[in-house]
This record gives structure tokens, C-alpha cells and sequence, in this order.
DNA sequence: GTTGCCGGTTTACTTTTGTAAACTAAGTTT
DNA sequence: AAACTTAGTTTACAAAAGTAAACCGGCAAC
């Protein structure tokens, strides 16, 4: 599909920018993107999220993961069983990116194969 | 209760985020994104970028560009003229983008409208 | 009762990212 | 000659992002 920009006048040069501007306000840091593309796949608990993003800190996966629960786009959910477990899932919100995270990813394949060449 | 916490499974299985960690690396930051989708429209020269992309330093904008023109997704082109003038222009690998990009900012229109009610 | 897992937090530190403002070295305009 | 534009670089600094490793309390397993 060809993408095609409406033609943008002189006078709003600049507003155009501000969706992408908070797209990337939610999705800023080097984690999130990557931790959302996890959870698109299956839930996860706190140290098996992190051992499957390998290169993590606890730290920052603990402090990416409370601002994504913010947005809504993770929900952390505590099972009430004995001992409790935590667990952390994307949510419907967080679902609504899949597609441009998948886009993302399809490029990062092409550019790889790009790289080694 | 004799409850039994389910084990995390060892089972190496994160390949498939290789090629978004790819992308992200090339993409990272507050401005490329943006600086890509300013020159997505039309070429532009320095100082013209730099008005055009409200909040961003001289030095950013100048380090951001060498990092897209080492990554081949922006030109710069010298043009001979008396005085010369320099124009940074996306490339057709740039374009190649553009998919993702306006993912991105569609997502972010819905994101704006979802905050603000 | 000691070891170890779980869900994080704390500490201490380095690197990256960001800003504003001054500056340079050309050329152009007045 | 003085002032302005262009395409950045340099300086000086602040804030954000990142790391490894130690730590904590609760529980469970051996």
C-alpha cells in the first residue's frame, strides 16, 4: 500500500508532527518496545520477563514496566494463590500497537540482511 | 494447600526480538524519528530543519544527522552554487520507513485522543 | 536451619542525551 | 566596513538513562 501524505501547508508545518511526538513520548528508552513485543507473545512474571530480555536490569525493567502499566498498555495482576505470584500481561490498549511494533520488527529483518551484505 | 509454583521455564526462545533490537538501535533517541519524518515531506537545510522541528539543539540535530547519514537513511547533498548550500534529504531506504513511521503516528493520534477524554 | 526463589529496591556509578549560548569561517548584503 | 546568513562546532553544564551487584522480606524446599 502506497503511502501517500495529504499535502501540508506552510501555516501547520509542524502540528503534523505531534501525534508521532506523543507516540513517542509513551514509547521512549530502549525497553519498552522490546518488553511490549514479549508480552505480545505470552505473560510473564517479573524474573522470567527479564531473563528472556536478556540485558535488562532489574532496576529498569521494574521502572519501564510501572510507567507501561501507567499508559495501560501492561496490566500487573497478583494471583491470590499461596505463595502470591505476580504477573504481568499486555493489555487490549497495549494490543493496539502490534502493528507497529510488527512493522518495526519486519523492517529491523530487511535491514539486517541489509547489514550483512 | 501444598500449592506448587510453577516453573519458570529455561527454554531459550528469544530470537525473534533480534530484528526489532536491530531497528531500535538504529532509531534511538528523541529525534530521528521525527527528523525522518520531517524529511519525509521535503528536504530541508540545516538551520530550516532545526525551526522546523521545534525544541531541538544545534548539536543534537547535527549528531542526529550524521548517525542517519552514516545509516544511509538521509543525504547529504553539497550543492554547487555561489554560496553553497547543503540539503539533507531522505533516501529510498529512509522510505522505507515510512510504513513504520506512520504506524507510529497514527497510533499516536488515537493515543492523544484516548488522553484527552 | 540453611539455601534458594521471587518481586522487586537500593546503591553507586558511567554513559548518553539534552540544553543554551557563544563561536567560527565562509559569503552576501547594505 | 559593518552587519547578517549559513552550517554547523565548542563549551559548559544538567538531567535522564543505563549498568552490575548487593540487598530485603516472605516463603518454600532439602
Amino acid at each position: 500500500m502506497a503511502y501517500k501524505r495529504p499535502a501540508i501547508k506552510k501555516k501547520e508545518c509542524g502540528q503534523y508532527m505531534l501525534p508521532l511526538r506523543d507516540a513517542l513520548n509513551v514509547l521512549n528508552g530502549k525497553w519498552k518496545i522490546i518488553i511490549l513485543l514479549a508480552l505480545s507473545v505470552k505473560e510473564y512474571r517479573f524474573k522470567e520477563l527479564q531473563n528472556e530480555i536478556h540485558g535488562i536490569a532489574g532496576k529498569m525493567l521494574s521502572k519501564e514496566l510501572k510507567e507501561l502499566v501507567q499508559n495501560d498498555l501492561v496490566k500487573r495482576t497478583v494471583h491470590d494463590t499461596m505463595p502470591i505470584s505476580i504477573v504481568y500481561s499486555i493489555t487490549a490498549y497495549g494490543r493496539s500497537l502490534e502493528n507497529v511494533i510488527e512493522e518495526l520488527r519486519k523492517w529491523g529483518i530487511k535491514h539486517r540482511n541489509r547489514m550483512i551484505k
